[in-house]
DNA sequence: CTGAAAGCGCTTACAG
DNA sequence: CTGAAAGCGCTTACAG
């Protein structure tokens, strides 16, 4: 009887716990932060939309942040993370060195989980899609239906992703004795308007290419809307592939030859590893996963020589 | 001199302080719960992206969730944002009915704010797109270039735009004295499936209709990709209209003729109205904003009497 | 002006 | 098994 009349009352006043005050007592939070370069891009919309799904099932809640691809903003992000005493850290990184960072978050106790972006300088769970032989394969196709006057279009920021598809191209290049004159390798940033400014300087030079590699979504966009304005055509004219899928693949025609990356699964195996890393007093040694990646072949690559393809 | 010896100390220990124990203290956690209905729309993304631009700066930060347009789960995590003692609640709802959501955060005075999406059971602060006029401007259109056998493919939930953006239709063709046969009416849901599944009944009939008004961008999606299957082509085959727009409207050929939204001012008004009230102490009545929309003519209709148009 | 004390709303270990 | 008390780490009103 005292339990219903307490809990008529309850009903009436429409009591509900006071989350901070259990939090600030049980020293958990029950969130976790994210932190992505760009949250306008497809890839970590995916792999954020997934691993929320995982995590959100052991009832954790997410906060989202972005660093606009700035170091300094992702370490004052990282900073406020901590602040708000989130359980964990999920980070696909801006920055080359990650070692303070790394420290600062064990010395709270705070698993840390790199994402898409590996580091070098520190040990630290990491799950990361294949990027050296994704890059390596776009080139070797391309060689193999007969280009030889290859350009690539690159991010410049020390991360993992533009070293590795760098590196993928460059040992395709030496492998198959191409030389690749040093203006058909243009580095800006992973974005539309990299893309579209050199993808315009390669289609304009004297001796231009005739095939692009995109070592991003956003270039590959950026590229095609220059070639669109330029009155070339794809692949009349430039052949096109591309380090990751644009959205819409269904609608874009022609459709890109292109690394096809699963941000879901990066997402999932994320939020799992962390569920588990959350629930285990003594975490294991940090971790570091590389998942496949594969190629889709589109039509956005001209045939030079029928004979040695397919 | 205690001074620099306890900074020195701070620095050692990494000091930090605890977010949680001041929100405790201070009943204020500086953070805004966002719940929008889709996440991956690009809708959402860009106005939870200005949002979160202008609160930042007033120092808050945001938690986003997702409702999956599931009135049941809105529910829910309106409860979590509610114990997680968010300051102030922005929300473009999956709902019809939203007068009990409203009492109870007026009751626990957290500001809420709707955003795309207006309820008529409720006094609530609300910031929405003209809809009613957008739709009917866009048959309108279509009748201007002489069709008169027009389809419409809408969601069926009770939410503000599927509501309004048929009403402008029905209006349009009562005003243009069209006879739309029941079966030119299809409603699914706000996504690609509903495009694709309905689109391709209409297209079957045996008295297909000549132009299809598509109530939603992922609804445009679906049919686009639905016309292409068939082997049909837009504007030759079928004429397609949209309300709102595809994502990189420069890739996809044609060019859509639609309704253009503008989610960013949405999202930025909305964070500098709650500002302004998070601020004050004594807040003011319930306000009201329609934002004006207008119609971007694409290549996606057909001419059907050239006389009539420009 | 400085510093000790009270209290935010919970959870949990402990006394009865 | 039940219920009162202590304490999480801050902020703020208040005593000195």
């Amino acid at each position: 009887m005292v339990r219903k009349r307490v809990q008529s009352v309850v009903d009436q006043l429409n009591y509900q716990p006071n989350g901070i005050a259990r939090s600030l007592r049980r020293a958990k939070t029950n969130t976790i932060g994210v932190l992505v370069p760009d949250i306008s891009n497809p890839y970590f919309m995916e792999l954020i939309r997934s691993f929320e799904d995982v995590v959100s099932a052991g009832n954790y809640n997410i906060i989202v942040a972005s660093s606009s691809e700035r170091p300094e903003k992702e370490q004052r992000l990282i900073e406020v993370f901590l602040e708000k005493r989130v359980d964990a850290i999920v980070l696909a990184t801006s920055r080359g060195q990650l070692a303070d960072t790394v420290k600062n978050c064990w010395k709270r106790n705070v698993p840390l989980m790199l994402v898409d972006r590996s580091v070098a300088d520190a040990e630290v769970d990491t799950i990361v899609e294949e990027n050296v032989s994704g890059a390596y394969e776009l080139v070797k196709y391309l060689v193999t239906a007969g280009h030889r006057k290859i350009a690539i279009i690159n991010g410049s920021a020390p991360i993992s992703t533009v070293i590795e598809r760098q590196r993928g191209f460059e040992r395709a290049t030496q492998d198959y004795k191409l030389s690749i004159p040093d203006e058909y390798v243009q580095q800006g940033h992973f974005d539309q308007e990299s893309g579209y400014i050199l993808g315009k300087r390669l289609l304009k030079m004297k001796s231009a290419p005739t095939a692009i590699f995109c070592c991003n979504n956003f270039i590959a966009v950026g590229l095609i809307v220059a070639i669109n304005e330029l009155g070339l055509s794809i692949p009349e004219d430039v052949s096109v592939v591309s380090f990751g899928e644009l959205l819409l693949p269904e609608l874009i025609r022609p459709r890109l030859t292109a690394v096809i990356q699963d941000p879901v699964r990066v997402g999932s195996i994320a939020g799992r590893l962390l569920l588990e890393k959350l629930d285990s007093e003594f975490p294991a040694n940090a971790e570091s996963i590389t998942l496949a990646t594969h190629i889709r072949l589109g039509d956005s690559v001209k045939i030079l020589n029928p004979a040695n393809v397919g």
